[in-house]
DNA sequence: AACATTCAATTACAAGTGTAAACATAAATC
DNA sequence: GATTTATGTTTACACTTGTAATTGAATGTT
């Protein structure tokens, strides 16, 4: 594959319920994503046909319709996405960042302990 | 279509010379992001219509140049920048975030550090 | 003053995105 | 079997973005 194409913000919401739930028909996406979004139908399904297109989704019959599956992992597409993000909004730095959202987000105490722990170790490694 | 413009990852780019740099003319930005980019004059030149346009700089005549200003503060754009990033690929959820970017990131001892410090006067609050 | 250079403004154009309607086809129901 | 319904396919259209060329205006140069 040439270089990966980019998942768009709605595209994101689509593929967050894929890897959920996968595999899983249109309809249920629809079910879930359509209210909240204010999207008909068919503004989904046009996602969905982006995101086959665009090799992020596979998809196989099953009767009328298809069971959708992610053709890539959750963990490799935030790790491109936020690496397009951060070289575009941080230039690239890291700890900047982090700061940032150390500072601005709202943590529960086990959520600050685990990444303490995890800060503690890449210290110590 | 949406209220508030986003900046795009070009413009990123032009954005974080002006903050660094501003009062800035566009033949300094030039100078330094068409090099790396690839870009000719006047797709930089674009962005900079553009970003006026969106709101995103200002600019005063001095001469027959242009004099280019933030019109936005970096902090408040990288918070947008951030929640729109946020909301898409992580679903608001920042704790994991930050674990991705912990585990997937290079820091030096003193960025651990602070992180570190951060986190502790988090907890302690 | 005429010409060259330097900016900015206008225009261009293809690919991607948000948003969806129209069309086609297969399945379910009457 | 004919009609409604569900589902997928094709087409549409305006806005954004990347990328830039062209045009116009101001400034500098000879």
């Amino acid at each position: 594959m040439v270089d990966r194409p980019d998942i768009s913000t709605s595209e994101w919401q689509v593929m967050n319920v894929v890897w959920k739930q996968q595999p899983v028909t249109a309809s249920a996406i629809i079910k879930q994503l359509a209210p909240t979004n204010e999207w008909t139908p068919a503004t989904v399904r046009t996602f969905l046909h982006r995101l086959v297109k665009k090799g992020a989704l596979t998809f196989e019959k099953d009767g009328n319709r298809y069971l959708y599956r992610a053709a890539v992992t959750r963990a490799a597409t935030i790790k491109h996405a936020s690496r397009s993000f951060l070289s575009s909004v941080f230039a690239g730095e890291t700890a900047p960042l982090l700061t940032h959202f150390v500072k601005s987000s709202k943590l529960t105490p086990e959520q600050i302990q685990e990444l303490r722990q995890l800060l503690e170790e890449k210290e110590s490694k």
